[in-house]
DNA sequence: AAGATCATATTTGTCAGACAAATGACAAGT
DNA sequence: ACTTGTCATTTGTCTGACAAATATGATCTT
């Protein structure tokens, strides 16, 4: 485990990424030993101070456990912090399985239509004109890159909307990571605005302030989307 | 912002939470700059060394940011993973406002149906297995804590037998803040078994693989023990 | 021989001090 | 007024040392 040569960032960040990637993609086996922290940190060509800075957020992932004179361990994966935006990232970047994928689209699938819902209870007039003002541009989108964009703010108009951080953040965490999977839906040029009357079935749900109409429409949109995505799939 | 005497952790650990908490209870405010690393350290009473290893863990959820020369700054509540366990837990015993319990609440009420749905999707016989065990030690239990033991043991093996550790995950960190404000929900010692038949209709929409009927087990179970939480309040 | 007790070595935890690198602020020059 | 360059400040990194905890094995006791 040497850590690579390119890179322009912090130090400590390399290791941490360098050290949480063989974790997570099964090169450190749980329940293994790690070398210790001088050796370690003689392999990797960094001060123990910069390994240990590391360490300490790795442990604070829940990918380690350090104990005095037993030294370092690799945790069971059930004490992983599989939200964690770097642990998901690192397991996008591990060539998954299949059923990860999977796993995270269940994780949407629950997620999407529960906000929604939240946001058609709870919106204010200035988050409901914000998600009205982001489907104006998708309308008026003369581009793919243009729809993309007000596609994303949205979803982002949305997500402020459900007036519930935990829910923002977790909708956040998972969508980026699908988002390491899959092309822009829309990838076929020519219809890129298909999902243009979803939208807009979610943006009147939300307005009548009707939440379950807006889970509706949303699940009817997934549904739509689900199919698309199948073509556009980037990396095994 | 000096650290509090007691305590037997590590010295960074203790350091981790002083500073999280004061930053999650709004002590420091967004945007606020943080003394320098030195006089930081000084003002606890610890190295540098050990104030940089919290610092770092910090930056990792997302509370600050630290940049060369302007220093570390507060982030904007926005940024913070606001679903990691410390965070949660900072929020939680930082007497918190009524609203921060209903989003938990929503959370749970989201989660928990979503849960029970992909175990009776997806659950091995073994996995059905374990949470029949838990059941019937539920049925079978003497006393309160026996119940509370055996209850936990259930919702336990419904986590597992999901097959999704992201869901579990989420439920997990979502259960453990709840906890937090709600004594068990079945302190009126007598009928402490209330909800047996709920569990048993979720049990059985499991067996059965019938992913709604389980949900909506679930959902009645939920809706009913609402009305109990709201007498158990624990503190404010 | 079996078990309890203690010494020791190893590993993480903590500290102190130094220098490197980045960068905002300010002065000087055009 | 604008650019350029120096400087001071703050984080980033390294080094070496000692403290504290504890698994291991040796020693002592029964």
């Amino acid at each position: 485990m040497a850590l690579k040569a390119g890179g322009t960032r912090n130090l400590h960040a390399r290791v941490i990424e360098e050290i949480g990637e063989s974790i997570v993609s099964g090169v450190l086996r749980p329940g293994e030993p790690l070398p210790g922290e001088s050796q370690l940190a003689e392999q990797m060509s960094v001060s123990r101070t910069v390994l240990r800075e590391a360490l300490k957020v790795l442990a604070a992932k829940g990918l380690i456990e350090t104990r005095q004179k037993t030294g370092m361990r690799v945790r069971d994966p059930t004490f992983w912090n599989h939200l964690d935006a770097d642990v998901l990232s690192w397991r996008c970047a591990a060539m998954p399985t299949e059923d990860f994928v999977e796993k995270l689209v269940e994780m949407r699938e629950i997620i999407e239509p529960a906000a929604v819902m939240a946001a058609a209870r709870r919106r204010s007039p200035e988050q409901l004109n914000a998600i009205g003002v982001a489907l104006d541009a998708m309308e008026d989108a003369p581009d793919l890159d243009a729809w993309a964009a007000a596609d994303l703010q949205f979803h982002d108009a949305v997500l402020v909307a459900t007036n519930n951080e935990l829910l923002s953040s977790l909708f956040s965490v998972i969508e980026t990571a699908l988002a390491t999977y899959f092309v822009m839906s829309a990838r076929t040029a020519k219809n890129f605005k298909y999902s243009l009357p979803h939208h807009r079935a979610v943006y009147e749900a939300i307005r009548r302030r009707r939440p379950n109409e807006a889970a509706v429409a949303m699940r009817t949109m997934i549904a739509d989307s689900r199919a698309n995505m199948r073509k556009g799939k980037r990396r095994g």
